[in-house]
DNA sequence: TTATTTTGTTAGATAACTCTAACTTTTATA
DNA sequence: TATAAAAGTTAGAGTTATCTAACAAAATAA
């Protein structure tokens, strides 16, 4: 049975290792910067975890997870995000509400209880953040996406996401007019400063470069080329 | 705040000295008992209660809850059973499987996933075994005991105590089938020879005046009665 | 009331997790 | 390439919660 601190350390590694492309390992400073510790602190936790063989750790290197370690982590981040569906769904949370909440949530030890929490919320393959939920058997397939700020000129996409969870971040999303799952229309760029022009639900608005890189999209014309370049193939 | 560790004390203590009639409060060994440790570890933690003015407690005497200790305990206590209510209510747990996975539920820390739970399960009164659940004001109105002798016919009642202390007693009181906290039906009471039928775990049996009136129950209908009452006045 | 048992306390040790400060290795830069 | 900066490690210490073993006080029994 790992301690909450250990899984914790699991789940920062998944989460450094998972989508920045090419890299599938992550450096001792920026793992303590990650969890808010210090250096010394998750050098120590690293030489345990590669003692449970939970990690790959050599002296000096970067780490990664072992195919155990993997599997651990992508239990926490399941229960992580079931726990925040069960927030949003269930309880009337607000999604910059949810991931505080459920950071203790995912440490309660019971298979039972994930499994009856997955039925109760209709075995539900997003969080109110877009993520994908991890099934029971660990799948979690990453679903091609990009950031509006990658977004051609023109394009119509639907925000499927966020990168930044904190708090401060959700609520200027909210206050910007953003949801999960709306439509938008990248109208144009401006080339003095930047700023990318959009319509959502027929009000046009202008964000930063700063801001889109962090709303996640599926672009729904790219979707419609793929799928015609599929059938053609079939 | 409190540590895990620290909650768990407090509402041992709470648990220790509250239903026990007379004795408000508890000693160290009974509590390190109570919560599989060992004496030293409880002293320990007493100092420590006592130093945050959560507990009185002095050398070699007994320990009891200070007016804030109550309100912390009593805190713990309400979320413990609404989650035990949770489990059982929506996510289809037994009554046997509850308080495990309570045990660990009751620590987390979220005002507002309290309240939210509370409303979901519509204001519950009672967990799922019948204990009374304290209100989000901290009340905690001990329920009314009387003797089984004393109990309605159709009424349902659990045990809570023995008036008569005896070995013989108590031994009956086993051969009979009946233990702590089981829960009573008063099925009829016979005018013949005033044995009284109950029902306990699925199971008939009949007792005399004699015994029931040793045996201490809490009615459950009436509790319920008393809490449609108080929520009218309201 | 003395002896025995029960109850409670203290000292000293251990394990998990964290820190600071000093040191070493690797990487980047001039 | 030599040096500076960044990244990583180690030693030593503090905190919390736990233990064992020895001791002290209080309660009970003889
Ligand atoms: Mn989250
Ligand atoms: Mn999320
Ligand atoms: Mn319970
Ligand atoms: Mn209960």
């Amino acid at each position: 049975m790992l301690s909450t601190t250990e899984e914790n350390y699991l789940k920062a590694l998944l989460q450094l290792t998972l989508e920045q492309s090419p890299k599938t390992e992550a450096g001792t400073n920026e793992l303590a910067a990650h969890l808010g510790v210090k250096p010394a602190t998750a050098n120590d936790m690293l030489k345990k975890l590669k003692e449970k063989k939970l990690i790959n750790y050599e002296k000096y290197g970067k780490s990664s997870l072992t195919a155990q370690g993997r599997k651990l982590a992508i239990e926490v981040v399941r229960k992580h995000r079931l726990w925040e569906t069960f927030l949003y769904e269930k309880l009337g949370f607000t999604w910059d509400e949810v991931h505080e909440v459920a950071e203790q949530l995912e440490h309660i030890q019971s298979q039972k209880l994930i499994d009856r929490l997955d039925k109760l919320l209709n075995y539900p393959s997003f969080d109110p953040h877009g993520d994908i939920i991890p099934t029971a058997t660990g799948e979690m397939k990453m679903p091609v996406k990009k950031t509006l700020n990658e977004e051609e000129v023109g394009h119509n996409c639907k925000m499927i996401g966020v990168k930044d969870n904190s708090a401060a971040f959700l609520q200027y999303v909210d206050k910007v007019g953003l949801s999960m799952h709306n439509h938008i229309k990248v109208l144009a760029r401006q080339t003095y400063d930047e700023l990318i022009e959009i319509e959502v639900n027929g009000k046009q608005s202008s964000v930063s470069p700063r801001f889109a890189e962090n709303i996640v999209i599926v672009c729904e014309d790219c979707e419609k080329k793929n799928k015609k370049t599929a059938k053609k193939k079939a």
